[in-house]
RNA sequence: CCAGACGGCCGGGCAGCCGCUGUCGUGAUCCAAUCACGAUGGAGGAAAGUCCGGGCUCCACGGAACAACGGUGCCGGCUAACGGCCGGCGGGGGCGACCCCAGGGAUAGUGCCACAGAAAACAAACCGCCCGCGCGCGCAAGCCCGCAGGCAAGGGUGAAACGGUGCGGUAAGAGCGCACCGCGCGACCGGUAACGGUCGCGGCAGGGUAAACCCCACCGGGAGCAAGACCGAAUAGGGGUGGCCGGCGGCGUGAGCAAUCAUGGCCGCAGGGAUGUUUCGGCCCGCCGCCCGGGUUGGUCGCGCGAGGUGCGCAGCAAUGCGCAUCCCAGAGGAAUGGCUGCCCCGUGCGGCAACGCACGGACAAAACCCGGCUUACAGGCCGUCUGGUAUU
RNA sequence: GGACCUGUAGCUCAGCUGGAUAGAGCGUUGCCCUCCGAAGGCAAAGGUCGCACGUUCGAAUCGUGUCAGGUCCG
């Protein structure tokens, strides 16, 4: 069964993502992980693939009704064990944001695999600069409707 | 104040917004399960390397001993145990505080010691030294050569040459004798012991290497939480059983001492079936019901009250032990313990007389069953004791 | 969690067992050859033997510790 996320924009998140998008308060839980290596190696088999300063990107279409799943990868070559869990934890966060806010403008993004692989400076990048990375990752993969607000999968 | 030695401790703080996760409470849909809200907890001194030692679990095994293999190695103590720690002994280094040491056995045996050197381990004799004899030279002292002996002091080689120094002694020499030192043996004294001291005896045997083989003493069963326990879907396969159907031979398998019996396991022949009409080839030949066990994905437990933390007291030089009080203090699973921001703190640089302002930086490194150690990495800082100088009194 | 392996010249390796000279190939540099280059010939340079401590008269080699890289098993 699908997971489902309701959120209520309040005015107040309203007004401050119209004052300032790039806040770091967004409610919303992170995206299911992909459980399996399989997946890993489908998405990086069959994906897009994009490079970006500070990370890598694969996404994989599946279906509109699946929910977007998320995979992070940090190999050794980034550093030792602490500095690949921040790289990881940043990059989770940054989707996200990243996801929450589409769903704040009651544009919600499907259907789709994203794999994030760390590089060795994503610890140091600046944290605005990933957002703005994974919200251009969401609208190249999930391109945003037009102006009238386009209802969720699952009313 | 400077330089240094040793021991112990800390490892940024506060706040805001948004998240993750454990536990507890309340509520919601019918229980399970999930969700919401609230409260509360949530990486380290090394969590690391995995170098040792244990707990725990399973496997194996009469106890135990021997052998093999591996490890440890001055003495005493501490400890659940240790290759750890504490205290001492011996040796070495430093002016000193203090630091370092695999530190049992070389008269149990075997092996090795290159080059050099006469000789590298039952000692031996290259250059040499000395007595005697002979030939020759010389006025003589003496010298050259040869023979037969004595010697191991001196030279030379080496990392190391069969005790060292001095005196006596001698033809020259030699523990040949003596004194001191070293070594060995014995007795006594001190000490639990390692060991130390004193006295006496022995003229000296026994070079080094055991981080070469080895000997001696002591220790060690193996594997590891992916241990192990439980639950267990769909599909396929296994075993048992009941019903229906089923031809022959060979092989295999099982039972039995054997004859033999059983066997829808395999092969061949025959027969049947399905896909399109015939031939050929390939494919299939049991079906249904019930029960049992194994087992993959997955789930639950193991899983945190413990050789536990803190404080005080007592015993002990100490490691440590005992007693009392008090506290509950991480439990993830593609793997939580976070992201962002502000202020403060510390350091450096710049500006400034100063208050201060600005910029940059703040280490090493993250649980994965748990505990005791060891080792390694580490910005900066704090406390205590002591040593050597310098200055003042 | 467990079992192992390898660190030697710029690169790939030998030497380690059994201790005493640190070597080979490629590469680099110089010279010769050629009108020039390649090939070839001659010669040379190039080493904390991963690091530290120790054993020994003597350590790349033996011992211990440590660091780095890599492999395998469940």
């Amino acid at each position: 069964m699908t997971r489902l996320i309701l959120i209520k924009p309040s005015d107040q998140a309203f007004s401050r993502l119209s004052v300032q998008p790039k806040v770091s308060s967004v409610t919303g839980s992170p995206p299911p992980p992909l459980p399996k290596r399989a997946d890993f190696l489908r998405a990086a088999a069959r994906g897009q693939k994009r490079a970006y300063p500070g990370l890598v990107a694969q996404t994989l279409l599946t279906s509109p009704d699946q929910p977007v799943r998320l995979g992070l990868t940090a190999s050794r070559k980034v550093g030792n064990a602490v500095i690949r869990n921040r790289a990881r934890r940043r990059l989770r966060e940054a989707a996200r944001l990243a996801l929450a806010e589409r769903r704040v403008a009651n544009q919600p993004c499907t259907g789709f695999d994203l794999v994030l692989i760390a590089r060795h400076d994503t610890g140091a990048v600046p944290f605005a600069a990933l957002r703005q990375t994974l919200a251009d990752l969401l609208d190249r993969a999930n391109p945003p409707a037009p102006s009238p607000a386009k209802p969720g999968a699952n009313p």
